[in-house]
DNA sequence: GGCAAATCTGTTAGCGTTAACATATACATG
DNA sequence: CATGTATATGTTAACGCTAACAGATTTGCC
């Protein structure tokens, strides 16, 4: 193996010391042009960088965070990837993330707590700066862990409940209820719900939960519900759509409410192409705000969840403590989630 | 506050030499136990355990990682989170490593050379098992810290250059080829072209210049063509695919080839809409294959690139080199893009 | 019983970096 | 020119853990 120009493909991994030799200055001093601490004279500065660049040397992080005890990771922990709701959360994470020192890491539940448990686990074993979770609900051990953890926790997405220290996010009772009012408002009554069958979505459920609490007080109940699991979401709203349809042909239904925008665009879809009168015979909401949902040719009525917002107000929470640690903490951010009636659901029907 | 039952949330963190007091053995056992390496007693270990658990005890894998110079990360590298194509790679990398002791971590470049850059020194920093990255182009340093760095080092999604170590994925020259061949089979002649104006996402070049340059055999070129950037990829579509049949009225165009299935879904339900015989008086194709696709109204002609498999492929190639560092390396696997027809592409016409 | 092998636990010395302090050099000031 | 102050560099001792080796104890077997 030729040596190259100065490049050296040793078997050990170079550290600080091999730089040091190189341009003849303490490991102190290169420690310090490479991270811009302290003064270094610039002819040294240039010196240990030419050197550095020469050798192709990646200062080892592991080392410098177990001497500074200061690891710049914030811990992201979320459901689940494919429903558009993280990339977007991820956004306004790093929108302000960006900006700081501080660099998220990701992991995936799957919606299962046991998981949860496991990747907040592994997380916290590499002593993140601070974490942002998914969600209120967790397994008494990964509350346990996260309250011993001696570090900024900000769950979002939900505010419906006690959070551990900060919380961000929308209330999902509040946003069924609001969406059952406004369907209420629009002088709609036989009401179908079509949504996802899993137990662990709490945030689907509350929504639920606030939605029929509005028919309820209103003297209605859901007419007729169906859940899915699996498979794509737009077939699936589209043939869960026709069922549900057909089986309720004597007495119609003139209202599909879907958990998800996803479904709902499929129920729309499949409305769309059986001529079926939206919102006339039949109104349609779903749930999320969904920027893909632009292109349909009718836009659903859904409910913005406020994505980029969460992400970026728990951004602000962890590296704000990060900057002063003995900020007090135990932040909630209630954000309003606003109801868009697009296409599909008729507009307030009596005035007030 | 009270203490509870055991747990003191004093401020100090937890280390190895608590558990070891609690528990009255040194701190090299409690190590042993917690990480089930070599023999100890049943009695030892229980004690151990039930310490570590009662005092909420994480391990400091830092600490860890600087002491075996062993870390069971491996970083994955992408452009993107929002194109459907990431979460899909992901899951394949995910069922694979979720089998070993290795841990997936993303780094986001936006298809910025500089980002990817930043982002894997980032990485390499925290001096992971292995590397898996989108694409075969980066810039120079970049490609010189992988090749430093002696650690296995996957390029996905592609195979049409040379790899620094490993490669897997579809050459995306032969998929443009492949759809242009087939385009051209059906007997379609005047052929518009819509894509994302993105000079750095090399795939979509290449399948571009793979498509033109069997077009030109045939001795056709492409009619017309339209790029994007930003929005809603479906509303795009929508869009581009209006603005184009218009302004090709007096010659019309006979076949639509969109670099992405989004816009391409886009486009179909334009035609849809506009009651455009599809692939009558038009044809339609797209690429990648996305799930969601099946509950359009018609399916859309696309081609696969076997995200998952690449993900799953990479992911094996890493796990294979960790268990065994002597293994050669420098393993290409080409997978083979399947093309579907869908309802938006007419067959072959002439046999053979 | 004696000796080797197996099982269990402890000791020591780093891993590569940075905090904190110590030292050296230059530069100004009265 | 002594003295103080800034600037620039070096030295030492951790950080919390694990590899490697060293004891201590038990077990098996002739």
């Amino acid at each position: 193996m030729s040596q190259g120009s100065g490049k050296t493909p040793s078997k050990r991994p170079l550290t600080l010391r091999d730089v040091s030799e190189a341009s003849g200055v303490s490991e102190m001093t290169v420690s310090r042009v490479l991270r811009n601490r302290g003064d270094v004279s610039e002819a040294t500065r240039s010196k240990v960088l030419e050197a550095a660049r020469a050798l192709g040397y990646v200062p080892n992080k592991i080392a410098g965070a177990l001497a500074s005890s200061r690891v710049n990771l914030v811990a992201v922990i979320i459901p689940s990837m494919s429903n558009m709701v993280f990339p977007e959360v991820m956004t306004g994470i790093s929108q302000i993330l960006d900006d700081t020192e501080l660099q998220p890491v990701v992991g995936v539940t799957n919606y299962k707590p046991e998981r949860e448990e496991t990747v907040l686990y592994q997380m916290l074993s590499w002593r993140p700066s601070g974490v942002i979770i998914a969600g209120l609900e967790h397994t008494e051990a990964a509350k346990a862990m996260m309250g011993a953890a001696g570090i900024p926790i900000v769950e979002i997405m939900d505010t419906d409940g006690e959070p551990i220290d900060s919380a961000v996010g929308i209330s999902h009772r509040r946003a069924g209820r609001k969406m059952a009012q406004a369907i209420i408002d629009a002088g709609y009554k036989r009401i179908g719900f079509l949504g996802t069958k899993m137990p662990l979505d709490h945030r689907a459920r509350k929504r639920f939960e606030g939605f029929t609490e509005i028919l309820a007080k209103a003297g209605l109940e859901i007419a007729d519900s169906e859940f899915y699991s699996g498979g794509s979401a737009l077939a699936k709203g589209r043939e869960m759509t026709e069922a549900m349809l057909q089986r309720n042909q004597e007495e119609p239904l003139d209202f599909l409410y879907y958990s998800n925008d996803m479904i709902g665009a499929g129920g729309l879809l499949y409305c769309l192409d059986n001529g079926i009168d939206v919102p006339g015979d039949i109104g349609l909401a779903g749930f999320n705000g969904i920027e893909f949902l632009d292109g349909l040719p009718r836009k659903l009525a859904t409910m913005d969840a406020c994505r980029v917002e969460v992400g970026r107000a728990a951004a602000e929470i962890i590296a704000k403590r990060v900057e002063n640690p003995d900020a007090p903490g135990g932040e909630i951010i209630t954000l309003e989630p606003s109801l868009e009636f697009g296409d599909t659901l008729k507009r307030k029907k009596k005035p007030l």
